[in-house]
DNA sequence: ATTGACAATGCAACCGATTGCACTTATAAT
DNA sequence: ATTATAAGTGCAATCGGTTGCATTGTCAAT
């Protein structure tokens, strides 16, 4: 490969001209430009990038640790959208992204700390829903740029920055979507406990559910572990319920919930008829599946263009304030939620609507 | 962030020795190991990746680029999967993956050529089926070691590496089952005519009919560009053949297949008692359809692993000669296919089994 | 004619590691 | 006792760019 000095041989000039004229801010004259750029064109130069990070300390890349080991992570459409939405933001300001696999939550950190020690990155996303705080606080230490997609420990709500869902708001809408058609017994199918989403999405269902008077039934509380196993498990357990057994159940993605249909189909419950069921994200699984699935939209992408602009403006110095965006959510109605089957209210059915 | 050299004078040696004892190829007395370590310990060093690749010319780094204007490319299971396999084939061997988005084909083209040359990958993922022997020629000399995911020009065949489904065989398995099972009229619904793959796979459908004797009608022969409106409008099209209408359809990948699910459908077509749907990919959407879909498994995070293994021990040296790779595909027997109609064939209805 | 400002270019140090070579010291072989 | 060998460490050049500073040349203003 031909570098700055071939360049600068080959034109007769100084490498420090050629790279003037590469880096565009300088003033050349039009011929020596002329010259060097075609001397660039004949030995198929282009500046070497590491040695460019080298000089100015900026590598045009934004890191990103991925669980590979999580199957999961990449049926739902969770991943991939994230993904979709980090790489149109940094093509839009010619970076690019660094992705490390990890095995696991904490090799995740590692990972994490290894990019920004050995200075791979300018700046990381950082998708971890399970950090606490002296993890974030060990993170700041090191002090790379990064934005975390979910929601910090409380204590750290105002020094990092932040990009998530406004899931409190989406449990609510899908809740209190539920609780219109005249649910009373509502399940909520968790993800994993140690999930910080998980956590306020639960807190938002038991709120909701409050506010309209509604009791919360220990038993109608599941964590399924965004799996579809996870779904239909816990519809294996509450079905033992009897007449306390959910009317509608929330699950928090879809893949989830479509375990919950299927339990339910093999039960011979009808949804939405006899029971009603919503998912979570808006997969492309959601349409397609049978009743199609009520469900809230998640803007995954937005969420991952976001978190990577914040992160450049970071890096450019544009602005190191830390800051934070809540992206809405939005719920798709379809045909997996329909009013409360009357014999599961017999005493109260008139009210319905 | 601390140098080497900062850890030079804390544990009074000279910064080689600290670059001896993390490269730990070199002898170094255990006392100056433990000082040294403890200084950099003490200091928060690691050693800068830039700096390291800009002396060694080794980033252990695989570079891939990805269409982000695409949405299918990330709803489809192709990318995750393939992302997935490349993360672990990397992590196990410490590599990363430095990914760019790009706005289309050309684009793709020149955004790897831009991770060539500008030296930001030791090698390259390509994953582009639509290469021109042009494009692969002038991709070679750049010599960046690459691979390709895909089936490259018939002309660099032996040039260069790839690894890709083996489309040929996992076609014929699907029309062969098809066949098998009574039906005559199978129309295949591919992705993109300009695609290698589509072609391949095309070609593949017609010698497993003309080897079983059936005719090809150009009619049952259609494009549906990978999403789910082109499986949709596939039907629309080939529904106005009347009694010429194709009993099975074979999609190129699930997506359509779902499309094509949905139109016959509403056309009021039961599947798999009237027409028989097969998709491709085992995508996790096909086993949630209803019916669900027969499919066949095609291996990408396989793929994506070969691709990277061949990349790094190219790179690594340790085998530089161009290899490839064909990944079994297996059929994955669901509920969307069955025995042709006898009303559909009327004068052999006894022969079907 | 003189001065000042700025455009155009060269010079050389620097970014943070790595590594071939040389040197010293300790250990083993003769 | 002498020599060969290897272990342990330092020195300095190098990877391929960037950039502050110095220098020269050009042109306009006074």
């Amino acid at each position: 490969m031909a570098t700055i000095r071939d360049v600068a041989r080959k034109a007769k000039v100084h490498p420090s001209t050629v790279s003037r004229v590469f880096s565009g801010k300088a003033s050349i004259s039009e011929a020596t430009r002329k010259r060097v750029l075609s001397a660039a064109e004949n030995l198929g130069f282009q500046p070497n990038a590491i040695a460019r990070s080298l000089k100015t300390q900026k590598t045009h890349t934004i890191g990103m640790v991925v669980p590979h080991v999580f199957e999961g992570f990449f049926d739902d459409s969770f991943f991939p959208q994230i993904m979709r939405g980090m790489l149109e933001a940094a093509y839009q300001h010619h970076f690019r992204l660094i992705v490390s696999g990890s095995q696991g939550y904490t090799d995740e950190i590692s990972q994490i700390k290894d990019i920004m020690r050995s200075s791979q990155a300018d700046g990381i996303v950082v998708m971890s829903s399970r950090l606490d705080v002296d993890t974030v606080d060990r993170l700041l230490e090191l002090d790379t740029p990064f934005v975390l997609i979910g929601h910090p420990p409380k204590e750290n709500h105002h020094q990092i920055s932040w990009v998530d869902a406004d899931n409190q708001i989406a449990t609510r809408k899908a809740i209190q979507h539920l609780i219109n058609l005249g649910h009373k017994q509502i399940a909520y199918v968790g993800g994993d406990p140690k999930n910080l989403t998980t956590r306020e999405r639960q807190q938002a269902y038991e709120d909701t559910m409050r506010a309209s008077g509604l009791a919360i039934e220990p038993n109608w509380i599941d964590y399924g572990y965004f799996d579809e196993p996870g779904g239909y498990t816990a519809v294996q357990r509450m079905k033992t319920l009897g007449n306390n057994a959910p009317t509608a159940y929330y699950a928090a993605n879809d893949l989830m919930a479509v375990g919950i249909l299927r339990a339910l189909t093999e039960l011979g419950r009808c949804v939405p008829e006899e029971v009603s069921v919503m998912g979570t994200n808006n997969s492309y699984l959601s349409q397609h599946t049978t009743p199609a699935l009520t469900t809230v939209d998640v803007p995954y992408a937005e969420i991952g263009k976001k978190a990577v602009e914040l992160l450049i403006t970071q890096v450019t110095n544009l602005n190191k304030t830390p800051s934070s965006y809540l992206e809405d959510c939005h719920l798709v109605l379809r045909s997996s939620t329909g009013p409360v089957a009357s014999s599961n209210q017999p005493d109260q059915s008139g009210r319905s609507h």
